[in-house]
RNA sequence: GCCUCCUUAGCUCAGCUGGUUAGAGCGGCGGACUGUUAAUCCGUAGGUCCAAGGUUCAAGUCCUUUAGGGGGCGCCA
């Protein structure tokens, strides 16, 4: 395939003497005479210099941001400061043009809120270009990771007949009409007249159909989207968000614990080695933010030293049980500046608890193991001490919970006692507890929240702004 | 869903305890200049102060309601 050049390869290789030609996007005009392009392949933009008094003074007026073109012309040295080379156009052709009265883009900082609102051109940004470049890289990232491990790359449903995966509020799927639906004689709506001729959703995990796979695949994973109704307003929450959920078979809670620290950092080395000048860029961007804010409320680290860090150690392990503990002895505990104190075992950890086990006493990413068990979910494997569950959460400083996930309970007695406590319906999920029934085996997984890892990397403080198309309560524009 | 803050020009924001014709920077338009780096300089246009009610002699400013957005919490990844 013979594409034009990148501007990337171009700034890269530094072709002196030869004729390129680099198709992109007008970031600025400057002096009428040099032309910022940018292509999206870097965060550099290249400079084009026009010879003003031979070109046509309408197609100049043409070049202005946002406008589309192809400028072809020789490499040279560039006789000013901010680069090294540029190119001496000699054909310009203007694709595109935009009307500098009504393009949103200007030359300056814009709002990330006002971007939001402009999702369709905000790819056109240093920061989203930046972002989106990165995200690109971890997703891919991931599968390098996984395959190398062999691990499956699982297509799990998107449809989904269960309800019963405790995940959380569903999206209904259906084809009968809104206004008038078949209904039975009692008044409900009669789902065996629907396309699937019962009930149907959007997933909300894959990681039952996962456990599925890695009972004869051995080592399996998924990578898709998952949906979640809730009625969630946080900068950590969407409802359409892309899920990573590996499953291992003969695999324990420590194993599932070395699989995602090792992983995790796996992901971070990636993106510091391919994206150096943007973290570069998102770093001091991020910085430059926080210099606005109260010194207390400032990180004591910047983004890729908090990065090459997170690799550089290893992750905090406890378990619930000594994190109580802690949290117990804590100054915001004993001086009751918790909005929730921790009083005794078994209390669910807050946002606030969580946030000071990271930020403040280990300072470094924790691994949480072994919850009570009727905070958790039914399928975790009890613990010899009937007390607590094989779960396990990675807690990241900033973002919070970035991975949950648990030795699965592989015993067909215990799991069928813990779904009649938790009135968990058994007939629905026959198959998954018919895995139990021919060759169980012990076995472990979890799930990793995509952008609140695109979150962490680009040191973004807001999910919105780590996925192309944002999907929250209220807003599906684009 | 709850708590809290915000909404003034295309964008970012100022407008003090209510008091004449609502301001700045950037952007636009017109011009000058031309090796610039979010170019610079001169000039100029641009506003239903989110919307609807209310208090007052007087509301961008105070109160109520509504809409949109930010932050925090809950639910979680």
């Amino acid at each position: 395939m013979a594409l034009h050049e990148k501007i990337s390869s171009i700034l890269a290789t530094e072709p002196l003497g030869s004729k390129v030609t680099v198709k992109g996007w007008v970031r600025t005009f400057r002096s009428n005479r040099f032309v910022a392009v940018n292509d999206g392949t870097t965060l550099q933009s290249i400079q084009a210099v026009v010879d003003y008094e031979r070109e046509d003074e309408a197609l100049l007026a043409k070049l202005s941001p946002g406008a589309a073109v192809s400028i072809s012309g020789e490499v040279v040295e560039s006789q000013g400061k901010g680069q090294r080379v540029e190119i001496m156009a000699e054909s310009i052709e203007v694709h595109g043009t935009s009307d500098p009265e009504r393009y949103p883009l200007q030359p300056k900082k814009h709002s990330l809120e006002f971007l939001r609102e402009i999702a369709h051109l905000r790819f056109r940004t240093n920061t989203f270009g930046a972002i989106f470049r990165i995200r690109h890289t971890l997703s891919f990232a991931i599968h390098k990771f996984f395959h190398d491990r062999a691990f499956y790359y699982l297509h799990t449903p998107i449809i989904t007949a269960s309800d019963a995966e405790g995940a959380g509020e569903m999206f209904r799927v259906t084809t009968l009409p809104a206004g008038d639906p078949p209904r039975r004689e009692d008044g409900t709506v009669d789902f065996t007249k629907d396309f699937f001729q019962q009930e149907t959703n959007l997933t909300v995990s894959g990681q039952l159909e996962a456990e599925l796979g890695a009972l004869a695949l051995s080592r399996v994973y998924t990578f898709g989207p998952t949906f979640r109704a809730e009625n969630s307003n946080t900068s950590r929450h969407l409802a359409e968000f892309w899920m990573i959920e590996p499953e291992v078979a003969f695999a324990n809670l420590k194993d599932n614990q070395d699989l995602a620290e090792e992983m995790l950092k796996y992901l971070i080395k990636e993106v510091l080695a391919a994206h150096p000048e943007d973290l570069q860029f998102l770093n001091d961007r991020l910085q430059q933010e926080e210099s606005q804010k109260p010194a207390h409320q400032r990180s004591s680290m910047g983004l890729i030293e908090k990065l090459e860090f997170c690799v550089a150690e290893d992750f905090e392990r406890l378990t619930y049980t000594e994190a109580i503990r802690i949290l117990q002895n804590s100054k915001p505990n004993k001086k009751k500046k918790f909005q929730f104190v921790i009083e005794d075992w078994g209390a669910d950890l807050q946002s606030e608890h969580e946030r000071y086990l990271v930020e403040k006493h280990c300072k470094k990413p924790v691994i949480l193991t072994d919850y009570p068990t009727q905070i958790k979910s039914f399928y975790m494997r009890l613990n010899d001490d009937q007390k607590t569950v094989g779960a396990m959460d990675v807690l990241f400083p900033g973002i919070g919970e970035i991975i949950g996930g648990s030795q699965r309970e592989e015993r067909l007695d215990v799991l069928e006692r813990r779904m009649a406590e938790m009135n968990i319906p058994q007939e629905e999920l026959s198959w998954f507890l018919d895995i139990r029934r021919f060759g169980t085996c012990p076995h472990a997984g979890f799930g990793l929240g995509f952008e609140r890892m695109v979150q962490f990397v680009t040191g973004m403080s807001n999910i919105r702004d780590v996925i192309p198309f944002p999907r929250t309560p209220g807003n599906v524009s684009f």
